[in-house]
DNA sequence: AGCACGCCGACT
DNA sequence: GTCGGCGTGCTC
């Protein structure tokens, strides 16, 4: 037998397959790891298939087999056939999605700790009486392991140490070395919670089974308990033996939604996210590939959980932008999953407040089934936003961060002892470096943006490749030592509030202070303890969570995301400004949002304020239509980058002069065709161009080909060509 | 990606 | 003369 195999090595000149012959004594099948000689060395690889002769003339053999089991199946070998398709993507970059890096190159460790329980020769009474009287540690801690055993670790922490070992001596307790199945989160205990449904979450759950398309989109407005519905319908799926994927949209997310998914479901719940260290990860993936647990809860890179007969797969929030990955290897989840579903003639659930505009069209047009939940669980309706006009502001001499309703209504909701948001969006609010004198501005060797200043370790940092920089004395240029830093947005708004509130404690969110693992929760937790009155953060206090005492929400520039040239800013505010108003008001003592604009007759927040989404989604799905944006039409972006910035042009070049002869003869279908260099011109140390096209639907797959095929003569030593469909963004 | 092979400059 | 620079081609 022949063996198809794709080498480990993520280079485009060699991700074609290769054929190894396979020796009669081992055991390789499809989906299996292995080793084979590949030039003068050595290589793991991934057999992707299995055929009785190759067109090869001269064959090496496989020379083992990697794993004691199949770590990929029949399912991601066609999930990743599609992918290479459809998202022009190397085999194995889909390949090294799918397992977890920690067993890639070396072995996998278990995690053993000692772990000690009570002696099973004997019964628990006999143990105690066999204890001197006076011997009150020892006795503590046969308590305590009268109903489980415990790890040394654990044990030594609440009792001594010495007590635990005269227990050991005697024989009493006994130790051993046990395999750790490291979960993630252990801290997070479920809650248990009601699992009443109200009407309209038990039809919007009927109406995804009965429907017979495989795709529902729940529109479900904020606090209409979406949640409740999910896990329902999960339940309904474990009842049938199939497993389930739920998706959140970041990280921060996943501990809320696994400690309402613990209390659901106790231990058949695995978490699978980027956070995760190397070890955490292989075993909870470990745990779903041996079907231990059936439902996989994460962010994006768990729609490739290893889970077999996939009965329902859920997208929360499935407008996020965090559901395309913008870097290499690029795919939409919304686009896997949905294979994953069909593969496995299972369903999907689309879940948003806010819909993106394409899949609430594609709703529309039929391709999906549209459920919607518009009533919310408490009985308040959505909290009144009201817009302030900043522009007045200035003219009346207020040049502050707040309006004077703002400032008011935050000195009212802290006397009244409730909670505040204050949200501001994190674009333009980096802290540039910049000489007063000269008009220097810091920036990173190895790319072309300017650094942010962290005041946390006084330090210079680069937000595209993470290298960091002493903070500057003077002025490298003219060496002036009037250096001027900006402070990161959320740091002077902090500032501004103890000026106007001195006693009040207010935390801070954002990506300096979250830099470790746990910070954001220490801050969410600290919130919600009430040992702060206001939270002024970014991005990340807008999604989901639920803070009953918070009556009042500040947007304090609102604007910053609508005038980005980019067609799915509208979109993105209306998201962003219906997401942030539903943290305010969640008890029953309602609340009120404060939206800050320089655009306050913007069809935007006129639709927002409202809590208008169809209004919206009609006004912006005009728009696209007679601009030619999408959904309408298709935007295809080849992103080239090269150290050699000669090289990448003439790259670049190349692929432009064929695509323009190509354009020519469609004309009709090409609206825009450009090559230019990238907004940011060079990251990591590699210079970047791009060439942009926005074509006409109704030949699109063939254009897309055509790029493709295009990309695939025109390879270039020492470039490397990414094409993207419909970017985020365009940077 | 890595590595070998191969053809030109400046060094003990 | 040779050591070593990195351009080029190949890996079942």
């Amino acid at each position: 037998m022949i063996a198809r195999v794709i080498v480990d090595i993520s280079n485009g000149e060699v991700d074609k397959i290769f054929d190894y012959e396979i020796p009669s004594n081992l055991n390789v099948e499809k989906g299996s790891r292995v080793l084979v000689p590949f030039g003068t060395k050595r290589i793991e690889g991934f057999c992707i298939d299995k055929v009785p002769s190759s067109d090869v003339a001269t064959l090496k053999s496989v020379e083992g087999v990697l794993d004691e089991y199949v770590c990929i199946s029949e399912e991601m070998l066609a999930l990743m056939r599609y992918m290479k398709e459809n998202f022009y993507i190397r085999y194995v970059d889909c390949l090294r999605l799918f397992i977890p890096s920690k067993l890639r190159g070396g072995r996998v460790k278990e995690l053993t700790r000692l772990y000690l329980r009570l002696n099973p020769a004997f019964s628990y009474d006999e143990i105690v009486d066999a204890l001197p009287a006076r011997a009150k540690g020892q006795l503590a801690i046969i308590q305590r392991l009268k109903d489980g055993g415990e790890y040394l670790t654990a044990l030594t922490n609440e009792y001594s140490a010495s007590a635990v070992n005269a227990l050991v001596s005697k024989g009493l307790i006994v130790k051993s070395s046990e395999q750790v199945e490291r979960k993630p989160m252990r801290s997070l205990v479920g809650e248990e919670q009601s699992r009443k449904l109200r009407p309209q979450q038990k039809t919007a759950i009927d109406s995804v089974f009965s429907n017979e398309k495989t795709v529902t989109l729940l529109h479900g407005v904020t606090g209409s308990g979406k949640t409740l519905v999910y896990m329902t319908a999960i339940s309904k799926v474990l009842q049938e033996g199939k497993s389930a994927i739920m998706l959140v949209p970041e990280i921060s997310l996943t501990p809320q939604m696994l400690r309402n998914f613990r209390g659901y479901f106790g231990d058949s719940v695995a978490m699978l996210h980027s956070g995760l260290s190397d070890g955490e990860r292989f075993d909870e993936w470990k745990r779903l590939l041996k079907g231990e647990a059936r439902i996989a809860v994460g962010a994006r890179s768990a729609i490739f959980a290893p889970l077999k007969d996939l009965g329902l797969i859920i997208i929360d929030e499935e407008h996020d932008s965090s559901y395309v990955s913008e870097s290499n290897p690029r795919y939409r989840t919304v686009d896997v999953a949905e294979f994953r579903a069909r593969y496995n003639g299972a369903k999907l659930i689309l879940g948003s407040a806010t819909p993106s505009i394409e899949s609430y069209l594609r709703a529309k047009r039929g391709e999906y089934n549209l459920a919607v939940m518009s009533e919310r669980i408490s009985d308040k309706g959505m909290p009144d936003i009201q817009i302030v006009n900043m522009s007045h502001e200035l003219l009346m001499g207020n040049s502050g961060i707040f309006s004077a309703k703002l400032e008011s209504s935050l000195k009212e909701t802290v006397s009244a002892g409730d909670q505040a948001m204050i949200f501001l969006n994190r674009r333009g609010h980096s802290s540039f470096v910049m000489c007063r004198k000269c008009g220097y501005i810091a920036k990173c060797s190895d790319c072309d943006v300017s650094l942010t200043y962290h005041s946390v370790d006084n330090q210079l940092k680069c937000h595209y490749c993470g290298k960091r920089y002493k903070m500057l004395n003077c002025c490298p240029d003219c060496g002036s030592l009037n250096i001027k830093y900006g402070k990161l947005g959320t740091q002077r708004v902090v500032e501004e509030i103890n000026r106007i509130l001195p006693e009040v404690k207010v935390l801070r969110m954002d990506n300096e202070t979250t830099a470790t693992k746990t910070a954001y929760l220490d801050i969410l937790g600290a919130f919600a303890a009430k040992e702060a009155q206001i939270l002024v953060g970014t991005q990340m206090i807008a999604k989901g969570h639920d803070f009953p005492d918070v009556t009042l929400v500040g947007i304090l520039d609102a604007d910053m995301s609508l005038y980005h040239q980019d067609y799915r800013s509208n979109e993105r505010t209306f998201q962003l400004v219906t997401q942030v108003a539903g943290r305010a008001g969640r008890s029953e003592k309602g609340g009120k949002v404060i939206l800050q604009t320089y655009a306050p007759n913007h069809y935007v927040y006129r639709f927002a304020s409202r809590y208008d989404y169809e209004g919206f989604f009609g006004k912006e799905n005009n728009v696209r239509q007679t601009t030619a944006f999408p959904p309408y039409t298709t935007i295809i972006r080849v992103l080239m980058t090269s150290e050699s910035e000669d090289k990448v042009i003439e790259c670049a070049k190349n692929i432009y002069r064929q695509i323009r002869e190509y354009a020519e003869k469609n004309s009709r279908e090409f609206i825009y065709l450009q090559a230019m260099r990238s907004p940011l011109s060079r990251i990591q140390n590699k210079y970047r161009y791009q060439i942009i096209a926005r074509i006409e639907r109704n030949k699109e797959e063939q254009i897309i080909a055509e790029f493709y095929d295009v990309i695939e003569k025109s390879k270039y030593r020492g470039v490397s060509v990414f094409a993207e469909l419909n970017p985020q963004n365009m940077a």
